[in-house]
DNA sequence: CCTTTCACTTGACACTGTGTCAAGTTGCGA
DNA sequence: TCGCAACTTGACACAGTGTCAAGTGAAAGG
């Protein structure tokens, strides 16, 4: 998977890390990834072999960074459905703004690469599957509306709780995070729960 | 705007519409649309100095052949506010398919070109206007939920029915453009209506 | 009949960014 | 001192966009 030292390798993802969210996932090229990194630009493709592999194992060093399990260890030792429901989404809500760089640069190589597509159709495939076990508890507790089965509701929930989404409204509607959070908690339940907003 | 031939132009527009139809808007290059349209590569720089200028120009070729301002009458006429959220989704909704292929080229390049963005985010301006247009629509006849202002009620909608959410649904989840605009509907309804389902 | 002009063709070329290749260089451990 | 691992250096192939200059062919007009 990778050669070389390790140090050299971390010092090229905290590069990439770091110019990719500063540029929002736009024009980072592999030079200016190598000058932010101190190394030659082959140095790079020691480490990873194509750009795309960068971006991946970038997503992978945030996530440990960040400790994404710690983040969902709320949602996941929820009692009620509802509680699981709310709980994912501000802990997921919360951690696209810390992807978005990188998960930005990797959705528009998807766009023309098959690796990177692949990559983050495999990471939303993770953020499905979260959707998924919210559903299932809120099913559980028979507080499912039962407009929608099961499969259908995680694709709402799925859809609402999308990075496009979120670029969406934060970006070109102008929202604040904590809007954000605090109005696509409120359609969730909307949605997906059975009578009214109570908790 | 255009010099040489109108025929010739024609021609170029309903090549690029017909290749980025079947492509769904990736990998057509200039090249393909040239040789599909039995014209030199360079004689569509006569036509159109740049590939987004060509972008542009075929959705707007597709608007009139298709007819769009036709497909909002019934939107425009309705007598009700949630008639006209009803026929404004159906419209756009049922016309998303249409242009998809273009759309997608143009959303494609606009991440990394100036002018392809701002084109296309011209056009989803446009929709934005038709999703406010109804939400007025709806808040003059007192059936707007308290829950939103009319500006946050159409972000709402404008994210609803946005090409991404759009291509999510249908191409991610897999659902058939009928089940769209059915869930899409009641999804509406359900957020942005006030007290229940009823028309 | 000759000339001009328009619409297009032909072929070459610059530019950007990714990825490859081959030949160094440097430092460290056996 | 040998040899290897990690990295550097510089050249190059490739794709796709966009530019440029010269050429062709047909039609319009004096």
């Amino acid at each position: 998977m990778s050669s070389g030292n390790p140090e050299t390798r971390k010092r090229i993802l905290d590069s990439a890390w770091k110019l990719l969210e500063a540029a929002q996932g736009r024009e980072v090229r592999m030079t200016d990834i190598a000058r932010e990194a101190g190394v030659s630009r082959q140095a790079l493709y020691l480490h990873f072999p194509a750009r795309s592999d960068l971006l991946v194992a970038t997503t992978l060093h945030i996530d440990e960074v960040k400790d994404v399990d710690a983040r969902l260890v709320r949602s996941r030792s929820a009692r009620t459905g509802i509680e699981r429901l709310d709980a994912f989404i501000d802990a997921w809500g919360n951690y696209i703004p810390e992807i978005y760089g990188v998960g930005k640069a990797l959705m528009i190589m998807g766009e023309s690469d098959e690796g990177a597509k692949d990559a983050w159709a495999g990471r939303m495939g993770a953020v499905r599957h979260g959707c998924h076990a919210a559903i299932d508890a809120l099913d559980r507790d028979g507080r499912l509306t039962a407009e929608h089965s099961v499969e259908r509701a995680t694709d709402i929930l799925w859809t609402l709780l999308s990075v496009r989404n979120w670029e969406h409204l934060t970006i070109d509607c102008g929202w604040s995070q904590s809007l954000y959070i605090e109005k696509v908690s409120a359609m969730a339940r909307r949605l997906l729960v059975a009578d009214g907003i109570d908790g």
